[in-house]
DNA sequence: TTAATAAGTCATCTTGACGGATTAATTATT
DNA sequence: AATAATTAATCCGTCAAGATGACTTATTAA
């Protein structure tokens, strides 16, 4: 339903746009802040330091010496809030500690045994106090975890690659009870998009744009009006069982030629397997091959075609601005692919460009980890992820 | 940029609320409004009273005699509003005139010989005092005009089906300039879906679905938390343009096998003209085929697997709650698709269901102009599409 | 008649944004 | 050195809108 609105809940909506606006234009003295927002000098004044009392922001030097009273740019307080993002795959769950700045102080990766929620929240829940150690961090500013790990959720009959049965659902529950601490939690190509429109240079700016996971799976996220598109359940730009070579291979879903049975480092792992390469580790493949490599060549001529298909279809169905590419496989498999699935097809996207149509993602492995650790905090101040921070724990844009 | 708000915002936002709860909800007393509404008796009751100055609601008669002061139900006031909504497709230009309760109060369809822009708006432009004239309406309380058309808009390289050149911003421009009035634009897929949402009686309460327009192309709409998604540009959506079949059929757009050469009925067409049954017309082919017809039947079996490909993807990108199968093609057709898709892939759709996976449309042959023509009514009133109204004219969800 | 009940309104309060005047801090000018 | 100019930020009063609780009104039940 449509909700109403008060003036409590749109002071809450315009602290965030001037969070939002000194966050994404660098410190900015308070008149600057007004200027950007619509608010007038009052309100931004008022806000401004209640964000101050927060410990969110905090003033700077002023730098430049012009006529008039000097400004007092406020910025990002980077320690003024901390959160951790556990990014959970097959047999790894990679943890960070981050601040409110992004800078990760601490992250750590341990390899997971077991497939069990249960005891891998177990696991994750007793990590937290020695990770807030670790970090070296004031745990009174710790905010809450943000948890990652491959969707869909809550669909029995459909699993990650490699980890059947697995639901984010029932680890987020089981995390909860064994820490007591809120957790928000999104899939990994959510957490991906959004750590890339938080920290990345490119992607900062925009309001509509895709990002491209490759991981064990493909899948994607889609950023949408500065939130991430989740559909009816949480669970859309799920790219990787979109069937891009009908009567193709089969997949774990029942269906044959999805695209992450052609594009994803599962499928390059079979491949490889096929042809008497047994590589289990993503490591390995990362450090021992290389995209010259005989069998990763043959595997990329036979990935490209349903990449760009795939690419193909996100463009004529999202519009977005741009698509980012990354993931947490090897970034040569990434970089050989965006290079192979050039040029792209003609699609909706050949209008109004001020972007390419595909570009590298900035952020490095532990986007997914840094987009977890970002949900705490949107839950606590973005108005559109409120419910996040709910009881009952709703899933981003769902 | 995000955008700060305050209490004249606010109140325009709450007023839509109390507009949406009457409107979704049927008659209701003020009490009811402010339960379902979630604002105070006396706020809902101070909204209400605008929304009958301005004669968008009305009071009804009170039905049910129980203990305690009788409620004073209010509801939409059907004939509040007017506005116009044009429907132009390759040949043919339709024209409804609707009042704010969404009844049709005049129809019209006339064949379109030219497709260039400037005639068509002068061709339409000269229709509007009629059209007016002949639904006997108040004039006084006439908003706007509503435009759909085939999109991609802004695409020179990409047109809709038969329409080369064609591009849905310069007709917005033409038809402004040739009446003087505000012209709202959306594509079909977006208006159709707009419609549904509002008047359909299943979509009207749902918050994530999907339409999926089948006319001379294949398009689709997304409605999301209560807005038709669009994408950077207004163009999101472009189902038709996604490739089904590898290799397939030759698009316009120079890419090969595009659902749309599969699943439209210009596909359709095309195919009985390579038999030798010439039949151009739309009407021609509702009226003197069937989907028993050989001819139809095989062209249905070359097109099912497409479609059934193409709503796995829908559903795996979007997580709809529902994917509400219309369009202007003849309902034989398309409920010979729908009977012939079923059963359809394992998706993320899989979870949670409250509604079948997939709808036939509530809505006939004039859902794209019903849609096109709450435009106005959704620039006027609804805050998401206020934009609608602004002078350089944005796009729906652009 | 009177009590009970429910819908709706009135008066008052609170919140928060806004606008103009004022203060503060600095450089430029005389 | 004094003063003017300039710019940032704050003070203070005003205004719009929602919340709250008491009150009024209209009706049925006893």
């Amino acid at each position: 339903m449509l909700r109403a609105t008060n003036a409590v809940k749109s002071k809450l909506v315009n602290q965030w746009v001037v969070f939002e606006a000194i966050r994404i234009h660098g410190p900015l003295p308070r008149i600057a802040i007004s200027e950007t927002t619509g608010l007038s000098k009052q309100a931004t004044s008022d806000l401004v330091d209640e964000l101050l009392a927060l410990g969110f922001v905090r003033e700077e030097k002023s730098g430049e010496r012009r006529v008039g009273k000097p400004p007092k740019p406020v910025a990002i307080h980077p320690d003024g809030a901390y959160t951790i993002g556990f990014h959970v795959d097959f047999g790894r769950a990679a943890a960070v500690v981050m601040n409110l700045g992004g800078e990760v102080r601490h992250r750590e990766a341990r390899p997971l045994s077991s497939v069990d929620a249960g005891r891998v929240a177990q696991d994750l829940a007793g990590q937290v106090p020695a990770l807030l150690e670790q970090a070296g961090i004031d745990t009174s500013r710790f905010l809450g975890i943000g948890l990652a790990t491959p969707g869909p959720f809550g669909v029995p009959s459909m699993s990650p690659p490699r980890l059947p049965g697995w639901d984010g659902l029932i680890l987020r529950q089981a995390l909860r009870e064994a820490t007591g601490l809120p957790v928000a939690l999104a899939n990994d190509g959510q957490c991906a998009v959004t750590a890339e429109w938080r920290f990345g240079t490119a992607a900062r700016k925009l309001r509509h744009f895709v990002y491209l996971y490759l991981g064990n799976g493909l899948g994607s996220g889609i950023m949408t009006n500065g939130s991430a598109f989740g559909g009816a359940n949480g669970n859309a730009g799920e790219l990787g069982h979109t069937i891009a070579v009908p009567g193709g291979h089969s997949c774990i879903c029942g269906k044959h030629g999805c695209l992450e049975t052609y594009v994803s480092v599962d499928s390059l792992t079979r491949y490889l397997g096929e042809c008497g390469v047994e590589m289990h580790d993503m490591h390995r493949i990362e450090n021992e091959l290389s995209a010259s490599h005989p069998l990763v060549t043959a595997w990329l001529s036979e990935a490209t075609e349903p990449l760009r298909s795939g690419i193909n279809t996100l463009e004529n169905l999202f519009d977005p601005q741009t698509i980012m590419f990354g993931g947490d496989a090897p970034a040569w498999l990434i970089e050989a692919l965006i290079e192979r699935v050039e040029p792209l097809y003609d699609s909706i996207s050949l209008t109004n460009r001020q972007l390419p149509r595909l570009m590298r993602a900035d952020l490095g492995a532990d986007a997914v980890a840094r987009g977890a650790a970002t949900l705490p905090v949107l839950a606590m101040l973005d108005p559109q992820y409120r419910h996040l921070g709910d009881s009952d724990g709703e899933l981003v844009g769902g």
